[in-house]
DNA sequence: ATCATAAGTGTCATATATGACAGCATGTGA
DNA sequence: TCACATGCTGTCATATATGACACTTATGAT
């Protein structure tokens, strides 16, 4: 069981992991991407682990600072 | 002033407008598709209309129902 | 091995997305 | 006109994303 749970868990990862890795193609630190977006580090971390499901707008504000557009961060999912 | 929010606004109105589109292209009805995600219609109501800020598994079990990837909601936007 | 820096964790408070449900508005075809 | 379908709004309760902040762990350089 626990079949779509373990599925939505598989794609905050992978798209925790596609803001990772896009943060460091940009040679930016975890620290200083949150604070140029207003984001607390911490929350940070819990979105590129996937241990979060981050919103819209979110992703957006993080997406503005790195110069890339939101739907990079899907890319490769579903 | 209220120039963030009001950018942030266009860009929910944008996600919306999309999903909507993507919907209607599909040829289903909002009552429809809410209850196939087992959402409720007026939250679907609200994101097509851009009064709130969808979170990342909302949208995909969206994508995934009408058969898309999560990424095109947001094509065109940004 | 030590030190510095970056990444990660734990916990609480607050804001807000969503569920649930009732009702309203608008269009469209008979 | 009328009835019905579809879209939309208002409100409350609950779940959870995020902010804030203290602390810990990993990594790398010397």
């Amino acid at each position: 069981m626990r079949k779509a749970k373990d599925d939505n868990n598989q794609f905050l990862i992978g798209l925790g992991k596609n803001i990772s890795r896009l943060r460091k193609e940009k040679g930016v630190k975890q620290i200083e991407l949150s604070s140029e977006v207003d984001m607390d580090k911490a929350n940070l971390i819990r979105i590129e682990k996937g241990r979060t499901n981050p919103t819209s707008l979110t992703l957006r504000k993080l997406a503005k600072v790195l110069g890339i557009k939101t739907q990079e961060f899907f890319e490769g999912l579903d």
